[in-house]
DNA sequence: ATGCCAATCGTTGATTGA
């Protein structure tokens, strides 16, 4: 079982090399962040057409998260993370799909650092531990997959000097991304390639694909229970290259699911 | 310190992203 997570950088923008992604590669489940649609401009039957169902929750402009999955519906069990009432914009979706709990999220960028965005990102992530941690005690398979807005270390950015004060990569969100995995939690890509630098984003500017200037913020976390049926772990770089890219590449793991059968 | 690019909304620029 393949699951994936895509920053697309605006659905209506990128269909097209999502629908060639998806027909190339098939991944079994989807991770989508960043729509940036209104809930009524998801292309569904475009999505469907291309072997998909799709559950997700919009925004006017900006954020926006989907969790599709081939040849069947996800089971929604939750949408928006729990903790402030308040807060309207759309970031998480969780589903289940083959008996595996899928939480998608797109933590916030939180900058300029320090600031308003900056607190709002702390706090969405204290939420994020306590929802987390929920999902941890129940035992049950679970992934979390999405943009984390988070490089967790120094083998995560081209270059760190030039990011040490950036909401990405300030030690206080460092150290809320260690925190979540101190619950328990597995850094697929990370424990797939230990040591090696592989990146999920590289920006528009200054010819970062090029150069290889990126960033490793797109992250996919399995709970005690799934780790061991992670087999692999990849980022497909080369759909960063292509026409009209977003600025990440699809990042996904492999489950063999007989492992925790 | 700023711009560099790209998307959206809506209109020819402002805002956001990372």
């Amino acid at each position: 079982m393949r699951i994936a997570t895509f920053n697309v950088n605006g659905i209506g923008a990128r269909l097209p090399a999502l629908l060639q992604w998806l027909n190339e590669t098939k991944p079994d489940v989807v991770c989508l962040q960043e729509l940036k649609a209104p809930q009524e401009k998801f292309p569904e039957a475009a999505i469907n057409d291309a072997g998909y169902q799709a559950i997700w929750h919009g925004q006017k402009s900006w954020n926006g998260v989907a969790i599709l999955a081939r040849g069947q519906k996800p089971i929604e069990t939750g949408r928006g993370l729990p903790g402030d009432a308040d807060d309207i914009q759309s970031r998480y979706i969780e589903a289940i799909v083959d008996g595996i709990l899928i939480g998608g999220l797109y933590l916030p960028n939180g900058n300029p650092a320090p600031g308003p965005k900056f607190d709002y990102k702390l706090k969405w992530f204290d939420r994020l531990h306590t929802h987390a941690a929920k999902l941890l005690d129940s035992g049950a398979p679970v992934i979390l997959a999405g943009d984390f807005n988070v490089m967790p270390t120094e083998l995560d950015v081209y270059k760190p000097e030039r990011w040490v004060d950036d909401a990405l990569f300030r030690p206080e969100v460092r150290a809320a991304y260690h925190k979540l995995l101190a619950q328990g939690w597995t850094d697929a890509l990370r424990t797939m390639h230990p040591g090696e630098k592989i990146y999920t984003f590289w920006d528009y500017f200054r010819n970062a694909y090029g150069r290889d200037a990126g960033l490793r913020i797109d992250h996919l976390l399995l709970s005690p229970a799934l780790a061991p049926a992670l087999t692999a772990a990849e980022v497909d770089r080369d759909v960063r290259g292509r026409k009209k890219p977003s600025d990440h590449a699809p990042t996904w793991v492999e489950l063999d699911l007989k492992k925790i059968s």
